[in-house]
DNA sequence: GGGTGCATACCGACCAGTCGGTTTCTGGCA
DNA sequence: TGCCAGAAACCGACTGGTCGGTATGCACCC
């Protein structure tokens, strides 16, 4: 509908002190590993060497931590969104930079990528809709780019871009279950190939 | 390497009686909905009505829930698999039927696909390695019919067969976050613009 | 009588979260 | 500079409840 496409705002980050950030970290590698149901909170403290106390003191509640992780990344990709339209590039350029830099900033985050794509549904309703908001924003924009390049003239219409979209973000999402760090291709390596990959079957 | 791609063989079915079935079947809802450990025994057992006398009576334990899930899961998709093979299509018409084959099984079966993709890593030693060998047969076969359509000269060699086969297995692991059985899509609708997606970005 | 198919009562371990108390930091005032 | 009051940071024992799993018993059938 809309000629442009719109720049997602990102919020500000939030200043944390070292026992704030000792505990969220302990945290984010506690879920990636076992899950937030399979993460218990004496767990969490001890790896943090922390005490309980100091983790209430700090949190609302477990759930609270696992929030404080989706925000982070969410915040995250949709800084990076942000930064690539900045550039106002054309549909094909742009797209290539948002699946390269989303699938870098994937890998190189790839703990809270596993507990997003693991745990995402287990957040109580007010938070769910705050994350799922933020989602929907960097979908709909996504979309918008593949329905720019449609309009354009330079994508195929083969695909709808919806599927498009639901296609080539669900990739992303599948990243944390094969990517390995200290496997045979570098993040930079695999991301040139799978951006290919979608431009080459919007061609 | 090899000249032609090898079929899989599945396993028999195991009879099972109502008891154990409606076991299997209270845990793979309760499982899909809220994960393994998010899921109690007693929940389970509530929800197949039987007690957990009954429950231990045919189960070894929790584990074993999980892995039966797994298997008939897997099982399934490597008959499919073999199914497809045995036609002797060409590698664009085998790649399409078995993408296709693969997306509308697995949006029939979505409560399985949910616990896979969520927790397949939350088996003991020895039936991970089984179960890791199965999905490994899948994609080693699958790889071998891009790499033969490669080799034939019908696929592009832009991308690597490892990774067409990592982003098209990858994409149907994700269809349990996007699939709603009563969306405006079919399911044999999305299966044709996935399947010839990727088939465009192997032209 | 011995195996199968359950039911019931129960176990110790562990769970997320709380609470009263203590220490450490900070700013204001003499 | 020295002192104090209040706030913020942190401690860890404890709670009610739930967890996966087990021990035992009993009815029914070959």
């Amino acid at each position: 509908m809309t000629d442009t496409v719109p720049v997602p705002e990102s919020s500000a980050p939030v200043r944390q002190s070292a026992v704030e950030r000792r505990i969220l970290d302990a945290a984010l590698h506690l879920f990636a590993a076992r899950g937030f149901d399979g993460t218990s909170v004496q767990g969490i403290v001890e790896a943090a060497e922390v005490t309980k106390g100091a983790l209430y003191h700090y949190f609302d509640s477990k759930d609270d931590l696992l929030y404080e992780i989706y925000h982070s990344l969410i915040a995250r990709q949709l800084a990076d969104l942000g930064a690539v339209l900045a550039r106002g590039l054309p549909p094909r350029e742009a797209v290539r930079a948002v699946l390269t830099g989303l699938i870098l900033s994937t890998a190189e985050h790839i703990d809270e990528a596993k507990v997003f794509v693991r745990d995402k549904d287990r957040l109580d309703d007010a938070r769910m809709r705050s994350v799922r908001a933020d989602r929907r924003r960097y979908h709909v924009t996504f979309r918008g780019l593949v329905e720019q390049g449609q309009r354009d003239g330079v994508f195929s219409t083969a695909t709808p871009a919806e599927t498009v979209t639901i296609v080539a973000l669900g990739m992303v999402n599948q990243l944390p279950s094969w990517y390995r760090p200290d496997g045979p291709k570098t993040a930079a390596r695999l991301a040139d190939e799978v951006a290919g990959f979608v431009l080459a079957a919007l061609d």
